[in-house]
DNA sequence: CAATTATTCAATTAAACTATTGAATAATTG
DNA sequence: CAATTATTCAATAGTTTAATTGAATAATTG
């Protein structure tokens, strides 16, 4: 094999990968399968497109090996190929947020707009979690919660806050983990925490970042 | 700002820096930029195309902020925006060697067509510098030696082997490192090595990988 | 077995991407 | 200042991508 026939594969086969992710609602689908599996109809409400058009994308990142398929009956439920696709998700979200001035700053307004402002590190938060210092919330759907959670977390699904807030101890500090940087649930679940009175900091990473380290996970 | 208006910022922006990535010869073009700055006509020969194309895919990474200009005289060079774009091309990489089967057949037919077979990792590599256990050697050309290496290797420069591996001594094992797994100098030195006798194996990864851990690099 | 439902396929149109060509800039040299 | 050189710009034609629509599969339910 000549040496440019050899990079012509690796170099064209890499781009194939890539222009498959290069779509914003490919890349949110992505971010969304981070969580765990989901069916096309649930995917499609979640990204805001038709039905035909997700399973379109869906078929271009399957066709990619980004996704696998499980089917059960007539559902077809999609997942992340394995770990290196979130990795790369992760990277992409990374360098969005070092190099693109208008993300970093829509996610700012955001937050300030929620009155969340800074969040912490996954860091910060081992090291509050060891010394037992926090109550940790999951405030994703509760079905992403029984998929796999941080241990300790209280499932505390959107809409059910005040139901499930009852008794919560308002001396402690209070963290609350959902998708990821990009995932508005934190912010909301902050906002209205501190409405209560309580202190309250949102995650800057989500799940898919804890699980990815190695970290436990419960399932279930 | 309402949610979707939100997300579509985010996921749009990064819509825009992946699809300025998705093409073949700008992958190579990052991967030729990690090694260090280049001008443009540099850039077109090593990656085979006129010098105009090889601008014009410049300006797209320009305009993407992946990488940034010095000018000099009527020289622009080229280099990455920062770390965290290698970090994406390095996660890219790494997905298309575990899940692309074409991508990872290619390098290893080519390796063992050059009789090079597995070389060694990163980790592996650290550990034999650090009891002193082997002769590492820079195959890549003179110019991206002196722009940054590792410590006590040795510039061997592709087309000077003869000249340069006089008086290496024969019992040691020999370790070649380039520009990264994609890079066949490290396979021509080690097959090169080997058919002098000497105990020879390739570094998997290349000198942009040593660097972004934060390990020491000589400069000049 | 017919009706329902989740998902995919096929066809269309509008938009974006790619390589090529030759001309235009702008810095340097004689 | 004219000639040279490195790089960029502009226009073109061929190809690929995206969203929409409605029809086709294929599993499930009554």
């Amino acid at each position: 094999m000549e040496k440019r026939e050899f990079k012509h594969e690796v170099y064209g086969g890499i781009g194939q990968l890539t222009k498959a992710l290069a779509n914003p609602h490919r890349l949110e689908i992505i971010d969304l399968l981070a969580q765990g599996e989901k069916m096309v109809e649930a995917i499609a409400t979640e990204i805001d497109v038709s039905i035909a058009n997700a399973s379109q994308h869906l078929q271009v990142l399957k066709q990619a090996r980004l996704v696998t398929i499980r089917k059960q009956g007539h559902y077809m439920f999609y997942t992340l190929a394995n770990a290196d696709v979130f990795a790369v998700w992760q990277a992409l979200r990374g360098l969005s947020i070092s190099q693109l001035p208008d993300v970093e700053k829509v996610i700012r307004d955001y937050r300030t707009g929620q009155g969340a402002l800074k969040g912490i590190s996954l860091n910060v938060l081992i090291g509050k979690l060891e010394r037992d210092e926090v109550i940790l919330l999951d405030v994703r759907p509760a079905e992403e919660y029984r998929m796999g959670h941080i241990p300790n977390a209280l499932s505390v699904p959107p809409g059910e806050w005040g139901q499930k807030l009852e008794g919560l101890p308002t001396g402690e500090e209070v963290i609350a983990y959902c998708r990821g940087p990009f995932c508005v649930f934190a912010d909301e679940a902050v906002a209205y925490l501190k409405s209560k009175g309580y202190r309250a900091a949102r995650l800057d990473e989500g799940f898919p970042d804890w699980k990815i380290r190695g970290l436990p996970v419960i399932c279930g």
